[in-house]
RNA sequence: GCCCCUGUGGCGGAAUUGGUAGACGCGACCGACUCAAAAUCGGUUUCCGCAAGGAGUGCUGGUUCGAUUCCGGCCAGGGGCACCA
């Protein structure tokens, strides 16, 4: 600065242990359960422990780390803690890998990635960490699954799976791979298996109904999760068989559908090829069980369901309609009905659905247009639409229909509802309403060593035996060897037999291990006190900290993760462990981290350590470090091992700092959307890290005084500091980081401005002094949150003998951002053509008197008198005329 | 195929939710310091135009005193679902 005085740089590298030593010492982020303060639980999302960080984990936890240390400054019991989702398959391919245990590489990378977010600099309680896989953690989850059990949650059925017949295990639908397993290669068979169920379908009205009390959750979130429980209304109805074409003991055939108003368009039945009356039918009709046949191995490929084409058989039987029983209408198989939707069985309304009019124009059957728009020419329209293949199928009226023509949609749903509720067959309505779901149930069976065992023994004599919770946990064992395919589960020599507890007969434990959603279904909750060591939770600590307050991470999660702790949390509640239905308050879902990528000449990624970038005012060009090569700079897309275009944030760290990283982080992009790693970006970030070092610095060494009265320029400064603590305190509150960045820039702009004007002949007056002072005070309690070993290594320059880690947010002076005067832009007729300065209190007709006596607005009225002049106070004026 | 989101300078983005479009950052260019480079500091930077001025938020129409913002149609990119009756 002018003193011309030089500055030592920020040495992020020494000082940023030392901050977190201090940290650490003074047990700053360890929270206590009965402290009395509002409390405010901020969670990301935990990691698995793949052995190293990556950016995107950077993003993560930076932003939840912004949020806890804010909430701490403003007088919040901040609960933010973290752990690790242990289990799953990739511990166990290690293990198939390199010969090493699942548990020795597990805790391995636990302990790798536990120092890399220490050297972040979060502010987490490590007191509170947990990991999935040890047997302290899923105790509780067999107990919980016991309960769950009694309960009635908990069911075992029949389902098919995918089985990949060479590595002899069950593949969830994202290992199968063009019908092909993803390990083996091999292809992949539908198997019909008995496996372990939660009952979530018991929830599914209720979990669809709550995500309207969620909202502080991404829209965008709540409508995948509606959609994906798929709430229908609609009637079942009740089809008499014509008893001269049905197989025996059959008499009628129950359909669903949700558009009952359609029935006098009904062509065709369709139901599914594992439908009692298609198995009946099948018995004495070879080409018909061979079309079934046919169906079911169809099913085997995911790829073949895509692009199936409608294919049916006409059983001959024929079902008589509702409303008159003269007419019949053919049964079909159909390889598009699914079994275990609704009743598994249809009646087919070509004119009104996209399926039906493929069926019914492939094996020549009627169409009957029986819902058009009201009006011309829409009308026309779609009736041509419906004579060419193409159907209508949005609401409109009613036509070709009997007793319900001219209706609208919803009027013909319930007259057909009303009237066929009312009939009865054999005793019994003819229809019913129906609610359907998508959602099914949650099978968490898996046949693999590295997961929760589930905790039954199945006894010959006694059946399914839960495991006496005195006995608990089942444990892994830890002599498993992977050579063999299959479940080492299985092949243990041991751990499977025991005695039953009931009858102490020889029996044998179930070998499925949780799916390992369940194990992140409620480390939430076990956060809250994970030292209770007889039971899950502690009710006085989950009433005190549930529900999560800020929920953070990838939107790859919005379904399943998600869905399934909202289930947890209810049936937790449901046996005693929970009072409450929804875990997650507020939800944030973050942006990917994304990169540029490189291609060597000889068409290799390099990562973008191997490269180096030229760039001038022709673009930029990249060379390959090693032979100085050029390396074509292809599409910017999410970090990854195979276009290694990955950035490790451990060279970052080493590098620039952590606090950088978090900076850049939180800086470039909304926190919802992706972020481009550059070296650019982060390099600015560091040069702003040091300018703000610098800043302060400068401002610690000008001199104290007492003052009275701030003039113009100083209460200017004072203002800009204001201005920026009420920005970015909105914005922390709605997770708006890269807006809280802007107005932080800004203050150091304008304090840096005055710095650098002053000089050995203008020097910094006390009272400017003083309003820099204040202003450096909150530029590095803005700072903190975000970089928070600079702003202690700040707050230690500007004299502060406390950490601002432990110091509250600074108080908003609102009169400072009251300004005297308005600037009013003024318009004529909507374009901008001046500018006036009024006093705050000016009367409407002064400000007008003022923009009309502006040269500009004259010349643009070009002569004319304004008509009318509109001003929007604080605003703007708008001249008409 | 259905549903949803997004579209603003060379780039990331901002715009108090209908009120000065381009805050803030990156990059680029010019200048200062330096023997030089780095670092740092100051300035310029939507486009056309010497200027006055004009155009401009994917395209197109509309509502309005006034539209990036609201409404209709289209185009492009991204995401979710996968025959759910």
């Amino acid at each position: 600065m002018a003193q011309d005085r030089e500055y030592a740089r920020y040495n992020a590298r020494e000082a940023e242990p030392r901050w977190r030593k201090i940290w650490d010492e003074k047990k700053l982020f360890q929270t206590k359960n009965d402290d009395p303060r509002p409390k405010y639980y901020v969670l990301e999302m935990f990691p698995y422990p793949s052995g190293r960080i990556h950016m995107g984990h950077v993003r993560n936890y930076a932003m939840g780390d912004v949020v806890a240390r804010y909430k701490r400054a403003r007088g919040f019991n901040v609960l933010h803690p973290m752990g690790w989702d242990a289990f799953g398959m990739p511990a166990e391919n290690a293990a198939m890998q390199n010969k090493t245990h699942p548990a020795a590489w597990t805790y391995a990378n636990i302990a790798a990635m536990k120092a890399q977010l220490k050297s972040m600099g979060l502010s987490l309680d490590w007191d509170r960490e947990i990991a999935t896989c040890d047997p302290s953690y899923y105790k509780h989850q067999q107990a919980m699954f016991l309960d769950f059990m009694q309960a009635g949650l908990v069911e075992r059925k029949v389902s098919k799976v995918n089985w990949d017949p060479e590595d002899q295990t069950v593949l969830a639908n994202e290992q199968v791979i063009d019908g092909r397993g993803w390990r083996s290669g091999a292809l992949v068979e539908q198997k019909e298996l008995t496996q372990w169920f939660m009952k979530i379908t018991d929830y599914a009205e209720e979990l669809n109904a709550a995500l309207d009390t969620l909202d502080r959750w991404p829209e965008k979130v709540r409508l995948m999760q509606r959609n994906w429980i798929g709430r229908s209304e609609g009637l079942m109805i009740r089809w008499a068989l014509d008893a001269a074409t049905a197989p025996d003991g059959f008499s009628e055939l129950e359909i669903y559908t949700t558009r009952p108003d359609t029935l006098f368009g009904a062509s065709f039945m369709a139901i599914a090829p594992d439908h009692p009356l298609a198995k009946a039918a099948s018995r004495d009709n070879p080409a018909l069980a061979a079309f079934c046949d046919e169906c079911r191995r169809m099913g085997t490929s995911v790829a073949a369901l895509e692009t199936a084409e409608k294919k049916g058989f006409d059983t001959g039987i024929k079902a008589v309609h509702p409303f008159d029983p003269d007419w019949k209408v053919p049964v079909f198989v159909a390889n598009f009905i699914l079994m275990d939707y609704g009743t598994g069985a249809i009646f087919g309304c070509p004119g009104g659905d996209q399926r039906d009019i493929e069926f019914a124009r492939k094996y020549a059957l009627p169409v009957i247009p029986v819902v058009v728009p009201k009006d011309e020419p829409a009308r026309s329209a779609a009736l041509k639409g419906i004579a060419e293949g193409v159907p209508y199928v949005d609401d409109g009226v009613m036509v070709n229909s009997r007793f319900l023509d001219g209706m609208d949609t919803a009027a013909a749903f319930k007259a057909v509802a009303d009237r066929l509720a009312s009939e009865s067959m054999d005793g019994r309505p003819v229809a019913q309403r129906k609610v359907n779901f998508r959602l099914r149930d949650w099978g968490i069976s898996r046949q693999r060593y590295w997961g929760c065992p589930i905790p039954v023994i199945h006894c010959e004599a006694c059946g399914i035996v839960p495991v006496p919770k005195r006995d608990l946990p089942v444990k892994l064992p830890e002599d498993v060897t992977f050579d063999k395919p299959g479940n080492p589960l299985e092949h243990h020599p041991t751990w499977k037999h025991v005695p039953c507890p009931c009858c102490g007969k020889a029996a044998r434990r179930e070998t499925d291990t949780f799916d390992v959603f369940a194990d992140s279904s409620w480390y939430f909750a076990r956060f809250t006190d994970p030292w209770n060591e007889e039971a899950p939770t502690t009710a006085s600590a989950m009433e005190s900290w549930l529900p999560v307050n800020q929920y953070i991470g990838g939107v790859e999660h919005a379904i399943l993760h998600l869905l399934y702790s909202r289930f947890w949390m209810r049936a937790m509640t449901k046996t005693g462990h929970a009072n409450l239905a929804e875990p997650f308050e507020g939800l944030f879902t973050q942006g990917m981290v994304v990169h540029e990528t490189y291609r060597a000449p000889n068409g290799e990624w390099l990562t973008p350590a191997e490269i180096r970038i030229e760039s001038g005012a022709n673009g930029r060009r990249a060379f390959r470090i090693s032979d100085n090569a050029e390396v074509t700079i292809g599409d910017i897309e999410k970090m990854s091992k195979s276009k290694r275009n990955v950035v490790d944030p451990d060279d970052i760290i080493d590098t620039y700092g952590a606090d950088t990283a978090r900076w850049f982080m939180l800086s470039d992009s909304p926190p919802e959307r992706d972020v481009n790693w550059t070296e650019d970006g982060v390099q600015g970030a560091g040069r702003f890290m040091q300018r703000a070092w610098r800043i302060c610095c400068e401002v610690a060494d000008l001199r104290r005084a007492p003052v009275v009265r701030f003039g113009a320029d100083s209460t200017a400064i004072r203002r800009a500091a204001h201005k920026a603590l009420a920005g970015v305190t909105e914005d922390i509150e709605r997770l708006r980081f890269n807006r809280c960045v802007a107005h932080i820039y800004e203050l150091s702009n304008a304090i840096s401005g005055v710095l650098a004007k002053a000089s050995a002949d203008r020097p910094i007056s006390a009272e400017m002094a003083a309003a820099l002072r204040e202003a450096a005070t909150i530029f590095v309690q803005l700072l903190a949150p975000m970089m928070p070993h600079l702003a202690e290594e700040c707050w230690k320059v500007l004299g502060h003998a406390n950490l601002v880690g432990e110091t509250a947010w600074p108080v908003l002076d609102a009169a400072l951002l009251v300004e005297e005067t308005i600037a009013y832009p003024v318009q004529v007729n909507g374009k901008k053509r001046a500018d006036v300065v009024v006093s705050r209190n000016a009367s409407e007709a002064e400000i007008e008197a003022a923009a009309l006596a502006e040269e500009a607005v004259q010349r643009a009225l070009e002569g004319r008198t304004p008509k009318k002049v509109i001003i929007v106070p604080l605003r703007i004026i708008n001249v008409v005329g």
